[in-house]
DNA sequence: ATCCTCCCCTAC
DNA sequence: TAAGGTAGGGGAGGAT
C-alpha cells in the first residue's frame, strides 16, 4: 500500500556485472561489483550526495566555517546574565533513577613533556594508525595536547579562561529565546505542545531516524553516469541512498557460490564523543579543556537533566541524565550551555555523508552512531582512521571507532577507544577483551536485567555469565534474553549490518508540564496529542490500522515530583483499539 | 500453534 | 524553574 514501505531493496552495481552475468548465463552475486569499489573514480557522482549539502569533493571545510561565523556574531554581542536560583527542590524521590554509570576514571598523571606534531589531524588519516595500538599512550597524548593549549605564553590562565567561558555560556543562554518564556503548563498555554517539542532533547533524538530517512529520500539521481539498479524496479519515491545495497549488507549475506571459508568480518562501530557537548565547543575555544555540559537549566538548584557532558566534566563525576543540581555539586566549575539542535542536525548529517561515502553498508543507530561493514574494503584500521579524520576536519568534532568481528564486539571496543580514539579487537582476542566487563556494558542489558542477574545469580561480569548455562539464563531472563545474553557473553553475534526496515509505529507523547485543572484541559490536551499523531502519520505518508492510548496517573499519595513540572510517580495504563 | 492485548525493558 | 520522547523487542496470558 505504501510505495516506500513495500519497495524491495535493490543493489547498485557497476556495469560489468551485466556483462559478467550474461557471460555466465546467470545472475552473479553483486558483492564483487559493488558501487563503492569505484568510489574513487574521478568525477564519479555519488548517490550519497543527498541532503542539502553539495558535491562530495568539497565536504571537508563546508560546515566548520559556518559555525565559526556563528561564533563571531556571538562575540560581538554583550548580554551578560546570570542564573539565579529557583525554589528548593527535593533532590530525589521517584523510583529507580537509572544509576549513573561509573565513569572510567583513568588516572593519567600530569605529564609536562610535549610531543608536538604527532597529533595533527590530516585529511587522509595516514597518520592515524599509530594511535590505536596503544590506548593508554593515546590518552597521555591527549593530555599533553590539552596542556599545551593552555601553556603560559598562548593561553589564558585557567581562572581567566573559566571566566570567559562562563560569560560566553551566559550569553548563549541569554540568546536562547525559549529559555525566556514564562513557565507554562498544558492548562494555561495553548502553544504548550509546540514549544515543548521544540525544546525537548529526547523528542529531537527520537525523531532523528525519521528525519535521516526523509533527508536521504530526497532524490539526487540527477547527474553523472547512472549506476545500475538491480532487482525489481521500485515504484516512485525510492529512498535513493537507502536502496544502495538492499539489506542485509556485507559478507554475512554473500551468496554460497563465493562463500569459501567464512572470512572474519570487519565491523566498525563509530560514535561521536560527547556529541552535544562537543558540538557546543566547535568554534568556541573558550570551552576547550574546561568541564562542559548541555542542559536547559544552569542553576545549582535546578532539576534539568544533563544531556551530554564532556570528558573533563565526566572526570568530575558528571554524567548524562543527572540533575544539574547534582552535576554542579560534583563539579562547581561546570560550564553549562543550552541546546543547539541546528548544530547537531548539521553535524550529524555531515557525519552520515562521510560514512556513506566510505561504504553503503551503513546501519544508522542514532544521531551520533552507526555500524559499518567494511569487510574486504581494505585495512579496517586505516579506514577507521580516515573516516575519523574526515569527520574531525568537516565538523570539528571527534569521533571514536571500535573495530571487531561483529557488531557486539565493535560496540564494546568503541567504549575502550573513547575519547577520540580507535580500538580493534580481533577474533582471537574477543574472550579476553570482554571477560572483565560488567554485564550492563552489553547491548540489551540495562538496569533491570543487570539487577536481576546480580540478585538472583550473583553475576556482575561477562566472565561470570560464561560460567552459567544457557538453560539457567533462559529460565531467569526469558527465552530470547537468556540465549542472547549467553551468546553475547561468549562474544558471538551473527547480526548483519543492515538498514532498519520501515517504521512499524508512529506515536507522540508528552509527560512533562502536564497539569489539568478542569476536564476541559484534559480534552484539549488529548485533541492536541491526537493532532500531533495525525500530522506525523501524514508526514510519513501512512495511515494507522490500530490506535493505542497511553495514560499516566499520579499514584495515590505520591509526593510532589522531584523534577520541576515532572510527572512524578505514576501508574501506567494503555488501551488499544 | 498463533494472534492479540497490555505490559516492561532497552537504547539513544 | 524546564521541556521525563520514540521505537522496537519480547513476555505473560487469554482468545482463536
Ligand atoms: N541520557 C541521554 C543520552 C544521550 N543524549 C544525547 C546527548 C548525547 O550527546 C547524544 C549521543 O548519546 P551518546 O550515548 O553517544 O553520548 P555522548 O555522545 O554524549 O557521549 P559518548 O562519548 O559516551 O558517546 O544523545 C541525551 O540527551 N540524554
Ligand atoms: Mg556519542
Ligand atoms: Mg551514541
Ligand atoms: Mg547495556
Amino acid at each position: 500500500m505504501w510505495g516506500w514501505a513495500n519497495a524491495k531493496p535493490v543493489a547498485i552495481v557497476r556495469p560489468e556485472w551485466v556483462v559478467a552475468s550474461l557471460r555466465a548465463g546467470q545472475l552473479l552475486p553483486v558483492k564483487d561489483f559493488a558501487l563503492e569499489t569505484i568510489r574513487d573514480a574521478p568525477h564519479q557522482r555519488r548517490l550519497t550526495d543527498f541532503a542539502r549539502h553539495q558535491a562530495a569533493g568539497v565536504v571537508a571545510t563546508e560546515l566548520y566555517p559556518r559555525l565559526q561565523r556563528e561564533q563571531e556574531g556571538e562575540a560581538r554581542q554583550q548580554g551578560q546574565r546570570d542564573e539565579q536560583g529557583g525554589e528548593q527542590q527535593g533532590q530525589e524521590g521517584e523510583q529507580g533513577e537509572p544509576q549513573q554509570q561509573q565513569q572510567q576514571q583513568q588516572q593519567h598523571e600530569q605529564q609536562q613533556m610535549f610531543d608536538e606534531g604527532r597529533l595533527q589531524q590530516d585529511d587522509d588519516g595516514s597518520q592515524q594508525q599509530q594511535q590505536e595500538q596503544h590506548h593508554q599512550q593515546q590518552q597521555q597524548q591527549q593530555q599533553q595536547q590539552q596542556q599545551q593549549r593552555q601553556s603560559p605564553d598562548r593561553a589564558l590562565s585557567r581562572p581567566r579562561q573559566l571566566a570567559a567561558a562562563q560569560a560566553l555560556a551566559a550569553r548563549l543562554r541569554a540568546d536562547c529565546d525559549v529559555l525566556k518564556m514564562a513557565p507554562r503548563t498544558t492548562a494555561d498555554d495553548p502553544d504548550f505542545m509546540a514549544t515543548y517539542f521544540r525544546s525537548s532533547r529526547l523528542h529531537w533524538i527520537g525523531c532523528w531516524k525519521a528525519r535521516l530517512e526523509s533527508a536521504m529520500s530526497a532524490p539526487t539521481l540527477d547527474a553523472g553516469p547512472s549506476p545500475i539498479l538491480v532487482g525489481p524496479r521500485a515504484a516512485a519515491p525510492v529512498p535513493a541512498a537507502f536502496a544502495a545495497a538492499g539489506r542485509p549488507h556485507g559478507a554475512a549475506s554473500r551468496s554460497p557460490s563465493t562463500a569459501a571459508a567464512p572470512r572474519e568480518r570487519a565491523i566498525l562501530h563509530l560514535d561521536m564523543d560527547c556529541f552535544f557537548a562537543a558540538a557546543a565547543a566547535v568554534g568556541r575555544p573558550e570551552f576547550v579543556g574546561l568541564p562542559l555540559a548541555v542542559c536547559h537549566s544552569a542553576s545549582e538548584r535546578g532539576s534539568g537533566e544533563v544531556s551530554s557532558a564532556n570528558y573533563e566534566a565526566r572526570a568530575a563525576g558528571v554524567g548524562a541524565g543527572m540533575f544539574i543540581s547534582e552535576a554542579k555539586r560534583r563539579c562547581p566549575e561546570l560550564v553549562v550551555v543550552p541546546y543547539e539542535f541546528d548544530r547537531y542536525e548539521d553535524i550529524s548529517m555531515e557525519v552520515y555523508r562521510i560514512l556513506m561515502r566510505t561504504t553503503s553498508a551503513v546501519q544508522p543507530l542514532s544521531c551520533d552512531e552507526a555500524y559499518l561493514d567494511v569487510t574486504g574494503l581494505g585495512d579496517p584500521e586505516e579506514i577507521a582512521g580516515r573516516v575519523r579524520s574526515q569527520i574531525k576536519a568537516a565538523t570539528g568534532c571527534p569521533a571514536s571507532v571500535g573495530i571487531g568481528p561483529n557488531p557486539l564486539v565493535a560496540r564494546l571496543a568503541t567504549k575502550r577507544a573513547k575519547p577520540d580514539g580507535q580500538y580493534r579487537v580481533t577474533g582471537d582476542r574477543v574472550l579476553d577483551f570482554t571477560a572483565e566487563l560488567r554485564v550492563d556494558q552489553l547491548h540489551g542489558v540495562g538496569w533491570s536485567m543487570a539487577g536481576k542477574l546480580a540478585k538472583e545469580l550473583g553475576i556482575t561480569t561477562v566472565q561470570q555469565v560464561r560460567a552459567c548455562s544457557k538453560e539457567v539464563l533462559c529460565r531467569r531472563l526469558g527465552q530470547k534474553a537468556g540465549s542472547e545474553l549467553w551468546a553475547h557473553a561468549h562474544g558471538r553475534d551473527d547480526r548483519p549490518v543492515e538498514r532498519p526496515g520501515p517504521r512499524k509505529s508512529v506515536g507522540a507523547e508528552v509527560n512533562w508540564g502536564v497539569r489539568f485543572s478542569a476536564l476541559e484541559d484534559a480534552k484539549t490536551f488529548l485533541r492536541g496529542i491526537a493532532g500531533e499523531v495525525a500530522a506525523r502519520l501524514a508526514a510519513a505518508g501512512v495511515r494507522g490500522r490500530a490506535l493505542t492510548l497511553k495514560v499516566k496517573r499520579r499514584q495515590a499519595g505520591a509526593p510532589e515530583p522531584a523534577k520541576f513540572m515532572g510527572h512524578g510517580i505514576c501508574d501506567n495504563a494503555s488501551r488499544s483499539m
